[in-house]
Formats: C-alpha cells, structure tokens, sequence
DNA sequence: TCCACTAGTTAATGAGCGTTAACGCAACTC
DNA sequence: GAGTTGCGTTAACGCTCATTAACTAGTGGA
C-alpha cells in the first residue's frame, strides 16, 4: 500500500503516455519509437516491460473495465440511503473518471477490436458488468422502464457521460465542477425522461 | 436529380463498404485489398476512382458533416412552429441519421486526425456551424442557459444519440421507432435538466 | 475499321514498423 | 572483486501495405 504515493514506476509512466498517445492518434497510428520517446527511452527499450505493443492496450483496457467495475460495486457496497442516492454516487463516479481520465475513456470503446480474444471477452464482460450493475439500479430508482429500455437508457448516458472529450479543451466551459454537475444533471434528466411513456 | 434512384455507382459502393470496414476495423486496421475486395474487384483497382486510401476517409468524412449541416439547415429553413418544434425537428433528423448510417457516426469522430490538414480545418468547421446552429436553438428553448453552458450541453446530446453504435446490434431493443423515441425524450430530457440552475 | 477511353488485372517497389539480436553498463550481492 | 541482474542502447530482420508500372479487354463513336 506504500506505492499509492511513490514516484510512478516505468511501467505506469508508460501505459499513462501510451493512453494518451492511442487516444490522440489511435492503436495503429503510434509507432512503438514514439512511445518509449514519451518516456525518455528508446523504442525497443519498451520490451523490458511489456511483451508488446498489444500487451500495452491489452493492460490498459482490462484495467479501464475492472477499474469502473469496482468502483461501481464499492459504491454499492457502501450505499447508505435508497436508490436514489446510489444512482447518484455511480453518476458522480462515472463523471469523475470521465473527466480524470479523458484519454483512457476515448481508448474504452475505440480500440476494443484491436485485441486478442481472449483479452476482448474479458473486457466485454467486465463491461457487460458493470452495464448490469446501473440497469439495477435504474430500474429500481424509475420501475417504469423495461429491461431492456433501462439498458437502452443506460448505455446513452455512457454516451453523454462520456462526451467530455469532446468539450473544449481548456475552460471555455464552467470549470471542473460546473461541467461535473452539469453533466449529472443532464444524466438525471435523461433518466427521467426515459421513463415517462410516450403513449400515456 | 435522375441519380437519387439510380443504381450504385461504383463510387458509391466503394465509400460504403469503406465506411463499414474503417468503422469495425479503424482506418489503419484495413487495407486497400479489403475494401477492393468489398466491391469485387482486387486492390489497386480503386485507384481509377480515388486518389488513395487517405482520399476515400476525406470524403467521408466531409461528406457527412456536410450532409448533417445541410440537414439541419434545411430544418431551420422550413421551422414552421416556435424554436420547440425546430428542436425537436432537429432531434429527429440527428437521430434518424444516427440509426441509419451507424458506420458513418462511428467514424464521424474516431478518424478525425488521420485527414490532411486542410481537409481537416473543413470538417472542423462544418461540425463547429451544425454546433452553433443547435446552440442558437436551444438557448431559445431554454433561455436560462449561459452560452457555454449551452454548447457543453449540446456536446453532451451529440454523445447521447450517437451512442446508437453500442445499443445491442439486432432487436433486444424497442425497435426502430421505440429506439427513436426513447433518445428522443431523454434527448429533451437531458437538456431540459442541463437548464435548471444548481443553486436556486 | 481504327482509335481512344474506361476499368480492370498482376507484378514490382519502397517505406514504415514491430520485433529480435547483440551488446554495454551500472548496482547489488556473496 | 567476480558474477548476476535490471535496464538501456543500436543494428538488423521480415512482414505488411499503400502506391505505381505495365499490360489487357471491352466499348462506343468518327
């Protein structure tokens, strides 16, 4: 638990300029050279800690999916009040991630394909998770969604939420936390209207 | 005008078949002899009908931004109601091309920086007008939101419709129409929540 | 009938890039 | 102080892939 604060190891330097290097110019677009240059080192020097170009994305995805999917079961976990203020918590979650880590949000639903099967089942399930774990949620906070409208609904909030790589770079927007509470809004409202039938 | 009807030409069926293979596979991911292969010929053979790979991914790529800002002009053009209406005209046109051409709205903002620089500033722009052009719209609808604000929470509804790609591939969902309505109301949902002042 | 043009073909070229080989050198251990 | 190990380096290999060259068959006027 001492390595929480420590100076980040080489293999994190690298993944953390690997994200952004993928996310900026997608898997195919980044030569292995401009990787290790990222860091200081040179191309092949790479190899001393990673088998490979596509153990580096393999890493970065199954660490994105397990990343949210815990957070998302801790919040659970530790859940006080009702629904409600669940729903709440795994918003605010999301959008701190979104927000924290604009690079590896891009990469989640990018470069999915570019991975070996195996690696591509494991994300998608961890995913899949983590997709389940909200439509519970929702449907319990707005019962008048079906299943399968609750996992619509879902899936284009992950949409919204994580469209803040697409907001101005700098601060043209609120700042932080007025773009973080605008987006929760909008989430919440979105919600809300899935849930009022159309017919009615 | 003859040409609406018409069978595909040769051209046409090639920026197709490109636009799904660059949207499963990414832009590097696919290889000239696949796309040729696509359309039944072999490889070099697009040569006589574009200049090169790089050339097909402008075309799309400007093409749908043009074709999703002429839309939207249109609708402002022939807005009949109040401002409420032209936005849900809006809403409608975005998502019906969202559902109808997924390949084009996956690409639309992966393969982006591949284009070259002129091409690039293009496509920036004409996104940038259809994002102004929705901005002055909603700011109508929902005068309490700051122009930042506004266009944030425009962003963020682009995010939510064109999540259709991630919505489960064949039927698990309401349908068509049921699909189109359920982002249509979280849509109007979502931006209707983006105006509510936090503090009041 | 000949010419020109369109739309293909296969073979060759050349660059880029991931990966491996071979080697160097501090630091730590016994 | 000799050996091992961790972490680099540069050079070379081999493959993929966009692009070009060279060539061919059909088609539609003049």
């Amino acid at each position: 638990m001492a390595t929480r604060t420590d100076a980040p190891t080489r293999r994190e330097q690298i993944l953390r300029e690997a994200a952004r290097l993928f996310a900026e110019r997608g898997f195919h677009g980044v030569g292995v050279d401009e990787i290790g240059a990222a860091v200081g080192i040179s191309g092949p020097g790479l190899y001393r800690h990673f088998a490979g170009k596509d153990a580096m994305l393999a890493e970065l995805l199954v660490g994105i999916s397990g990343q949210l999917l815990t957070g998302g079961r801790r919040r659970v976990a530790e859940a006080e009040g009702g629904a409600e203020g669940l729903l709440d918590s795994l918003i605010e979650g999301h959008i701190d991630f979104a927000l924290d880590d604009r690079p590896l949000i891009t990469l989640h639903d990018r470069e999915l394909d570019r991975l070996r099967d195996s690696d591509r089942k494991l994300v998608r399930q961890l995913q899949r998770q983590y997709v389940e774990l909200w439509v519970e949620v929702v449907r319990e906070v707005y019962p008048e969604l079906t299943e399968p409208a609750a996992r619509s609904a879902v899936h284009s909030v992950f949409g919204l939420l994580n469209s803040t790589p697409h907001l101005g770079r700098p601060g043209a927007l609120p700042g932080r936390t007025g773009t973080a509470e605008l987006l929760h809004r909008m989430a919440r409202g979105a919600f809300g209207a899935a849930g009022v039938t159309p017919g009615a």
